[in-house]
DNA sequence: GTGGTCTAGACCACC
DNA sequence: GTGGTCTAGACCACG
């Protein structure tokens, strides 16, 4: 289901959250829909079910989905919504990473050409 | 000397990395000028020294400074070079960074805008 | 599992490196093959975690190990060609060290007789 | 006088002392000699006066240099015979750095070559 | 459990 | 005074 580089120094518990906003963003995930369970998901990505669940608990508290105990965890209605107004501070952050590099002596130029040779389709999927 | 923000997720010590980087991109700092010394910075920064201590031989091992001990350190011939080509590595990384953007559904212009309304100038001082 | 002289002049945490290196080269520790923890090898040393942590910095640092935060550290699948491409600085180095020693009066003759009198396996363990 | 380069690593104090030794080899100077005094010696070569005294110190402690107090210091009659004896430890010293090299996977043929590749005449002269 | 960062304080060699 | 190494002990994020 998700895709997940164990090597990376990205926290899996991220990658994992990063993957079901991917999906939810491309409508593969719809409101309503239940989740994987967390002991399921942990088996299928060979992952330890605490990093798995640190994951869901980070999407829960954003209310981005919603666990039914004894039952399982179903995306919010609003989810879409949430996701991208959470990336008002996706944006906010790379704003200061921008800041940073043309402090460390990097033209605009440059970053504007790292955005345009990037060949990736608007809906998140690589080509 | 250095800005230091003790709250920020990125290390303290790379921190110091990055202002002495910037100083030498800048000019401030010029080859064969001599750093100031580990515990003068640290008692300036309140820092630990081995903190400001990790920097500097990350410097050294870079060969951005060179120490010459119970001299000091100082700034190598060809600084300003060896920072210059390891900003082809962060450029790598913004890539990294856009690519995810992208993916999590956020548009080019956004970021290209992202950019342009960051007022700094090109030698890298905040206005 | 190393072998370590606390009272050598040579920084304990360098004597670490250079065990890895060894163990590496032999084919001890082969390529994807997880490093002993720094806790675990501090204690079974003696040594203070920041020494073995200092040790393992560097070896990630050279891409001779690479570390999975939360996990380990694992040997790099090229880890030696980088040793052995590091032979060449050392190479360098010993090149000085025979120049001094000529030029304090030494014979080329006896540093050749120091080479071969030494009894070592090719494979690098002492006989 | 002596060639000595501040901005290398290996201890200008010891600098000296190869200095002093190399010209005592080399018949530049002869038992009975006076050497220069630490004052002058320091002001020629531009060093701190405490380390061209540490130098004289540790030639006096060697017996390779003699102080009479109120005069100077003066070579020793058998000041060649103790640097050649010298010699010894640093030939045992070599044989470490020999044995380090080989273990880290460096073929004794190599080492062979380094020390016939240099073309330095006998009696220490750079060519 | 893992690695990574930081502080505090010590000792050393060198200048 | 300088840089370099080491210990002790703490805290954090991550799995």
């Amino acid at each position: 289901m998700f895709q997940i580089d164990p090597m990376s120094r990205v926290p899996i518990y991220e990658q994992i959250i990063d993957e079901v906003e991917r999906f939810i963003i491309n409508g593969i995930l719809k409101p309503g829909a239940q989740m994987p369970s967390v002991r399921n998901l942990s088996v299928e990505l060979s992952l330890n079910p605490n990093t798995v669940q640190k994951a869901y608990s980070e999407l829960d508290s954003r209310k981005i989905i919603f666990s039914v105990p004894g039952k399982g965890c179903y995306i919010s209605e609003n989810a879409k919504d949430i996701i991208l107004q959470g990336n008002r501070e996706k944006l906010s952050d790379f704003k200061e990473t921008v800041k940073k590099l043309i402090m460390s002596g990097i033209d605009k130029s440059e970053l504007h050409d790292c955005i345009d040779c990037l060949n990736i389709c608007d809906n998140g999927d690589k080509l």
